[in-house]
DNA sequence: CTGTTAGCGCCTTCAG
DNA sequence: CTGAAGGCGCTAACAG
């Protein structure tokens, strides 16, 4: 039962030097000579010797904790999961350890392990908000200097950096997709109207169906939660209309999964008597429809270039709010389960700089 | 830009007290006015102070520094995703923050997170361990007075507390359930054999064969990747078997997934010409094989005991080992979709103690 | 109820 | 190349 911790001083008699140079030896300095080093390492391993990165931490002045604070809405979503994982890659190669909360939408429970997180040194923060985040929340961060990236879920307002996924090209592509083999009534379907992410991609909705020469009428743009539920209801809703639409992009594959579901309810075929469209933000859809057309987002990607952006600012001790819109690519899937990328978008990330 | 931190003399000087007085407001001592307690309280929140948990735990004694570390093996599984999940509901409103770090079964990768935790100070540990991972390497873990729960895969011969599933009765209610269907050739399909996971399972179908008064033959146990693929590989060399079974309970709901994908290239339909069962640790194929009868886990459960249990383990400062066992369900489902749990097993969890 | 005095474990001068 | 002080922010005794 070890109970007292082995510190720098325990080992520093047991080899007879200094406690200096025990710790000169713990960060590498060359000033020590190697004779030296090797009997403190062995000794260190010998007593069991856990540097202590607190009383680092404590006697160093900037807050180089090491410590990456991530906090996202839904852990219990793959899309988040796959996030942290991507965040986790580049945290750990580079040495850093993340602090990872799941909020579940709840912004209580956000800046709770937000202030949690500050009292322990977190050196960086990643986020993905919950909803209802209003960007003064991010103030007393900034205003301290504590460097934070955005993800997924833009938080427009805010001097913060963000990652997200081209929302609005994605969108984009997909009604041009639907264009192209001849739909003239595409509907947009599903979303909450109160998120960025909503916001931007019936931008991208609106511009296409301008761009393609398409009739944009409100009535197309149908809300709804963001969820299979959520897209039945839509759906039901969009053949009430008078002109009813042939075709529908959706906000996600979920909801894109509750429409194909109310299609078949009325007897419509989709993806034949109905075109259907998904961001796939829930990927666990990816793999449960294998026959619809998505609009693939990448959100390991995300994860690892927030991380990237984040260790950037981190090193640069402060740099200016930097936005970076990772790129999307249109799957196209015929109805007997083939799948080849049609439109793959660009690699390069466009990248604006600013807020 | 404020680049120094306001420490306790920062606020004491400005409220014209000690620093004592301001500490004990901190912990909320009762010998404080409130007159005293109030401004304080304000004078904090003006100078945007924010509490160092470093500095304080270097000063504390004992490890308390509210750190919990969490390593799984692989975050991508929904399974791990939601296990964490389950992890930080209990860890967060116990005022704990989590440290997450996924090592995607290499071994390597977990030495270090759990070097860089300890060097944290974390005051417990959460693990699903690493293939590959000796009993041994949580000696110097154990050694420390670190408190230690091993989740999901067992670590048999380690000196610490776990939390896993009913592997052994699972299969033994899904045997017992193919049995009463009047199958007598029953297989057991996938796993790699060098986990505890396989063996708790394995002796779970030998215990249901024998039980059942079945020919418990070793060659209807199949090892395999437990993957989709795996299931494959599996059931294609269970039909060239003499004696062909009739029916397969499978080390996961993805072997399962790839069993239905090998019959059907042989023409037979599963659920009908076949029965299958799978474990559903892969929870991504419980949407996606609806009509597949499974042995359904709780992994937010898991999290949550293996939180709860280590909690009680830190507050207790030192606990003997313990074994939890999460109960499993086993979900029957006919061909057409229809859901109904058939034999629910207790709820009650089984505990043993020692190890 | 409040102030004073010591450190926790480590790193950083600054001299040997 | 090594040793001796001092202090990071906080808390734990003690005194007032």
């Amino acid at each position: 039962m070890t109970e007292t911790r082995v510190t720098v001083v325990d080992i520093a008699r047991a080899v007879g030097v200094s406690k200096s140079t025990v710790s000169l030896v713990l960060q590498g300095s060359p000033l020590v000579s190697e004779a030296t080093r090797a009997k403190v390492t062995s000794v260190m391993r010998d007593l069991g010797y856990v540097y202590n990165r607190g009383a680092a931490n404590l006697r160093q002045s900037g807050s180089k904790s090491g410590i990456i604070g991530v906090v996202v809405n839904d852990l219990t979503n793959s899309f988040f999961a796959e996030l942290a994982v991507g965040v986790d890659v580049i945290v750990q190669s580079a040495g850093f350890v993340q602090f990872l909360a799941n909020t579940s939408e709840s912004i209580d429970r956000q800046r709770e392990v937000i202030a949690t997180m500050r009292e322990h040194g977190i050196s960086g923060l990643i986020i993905s908000p919950a909803r209802g985040t209003e960007p003064s929340d991010f103030r007393p961060l900034v205003a301290a200097g504590l460097p934070v990236v955005v993800a997924v879920r833009n938080s427009p307002g805010a001097k913060v950096s963000s990652v997200i996924s081209d929302n609005e090209g994605g969108i984009f592509a997909g009604v041009a997709h639907l264009a192209s083999l001849g739909h003239r009534r595409i509907a947009f379907l599903g979303g909450f109207p109160d998120t960025a992410v909503f916001q931007e991609r019936t931008a991208g909705y609106r511009k296409a169906m301008q761009a393609n020469g398409l009739d944009c009428d409100d009535g197309l743009i149908i809300a709804s939660a963001p969820s299979r539920l959520g897209g039945v209801e839509a759906i039901s809703q969009a053949l009430k209309l008078g002109d009813r639409p042939t075709g529908a992009v959706c906000f996600n594959d979920a909801v894109a999964f509750g429409v194909c579901d109310g299609l078949r309810a009325q007897h419509l075929e989709p993806g034949v008597g109905f075109a259907v469209i998904g961001f796939d933000d829930v990927i666990e859809a990816r793999t449960a429809v294998p026959a619809l057309t998505t609009i693939s987002v990448d959100p390991q990607g995300i994860g690892r270039r927030a991380a990237q952006l984040l260790l950037k600012q981190i090193n640069a001790g402060k740099a200016e709010a930097e936005t970076l819109i990772s790129s999307v690519r249109l799957v196209v899937r015929d109805t007997c389960g083939a799948t080849r990328a049609a439109a793959e978008m660009d690699n390069v990330n466009r990248r604006q700089t600013g807020s």
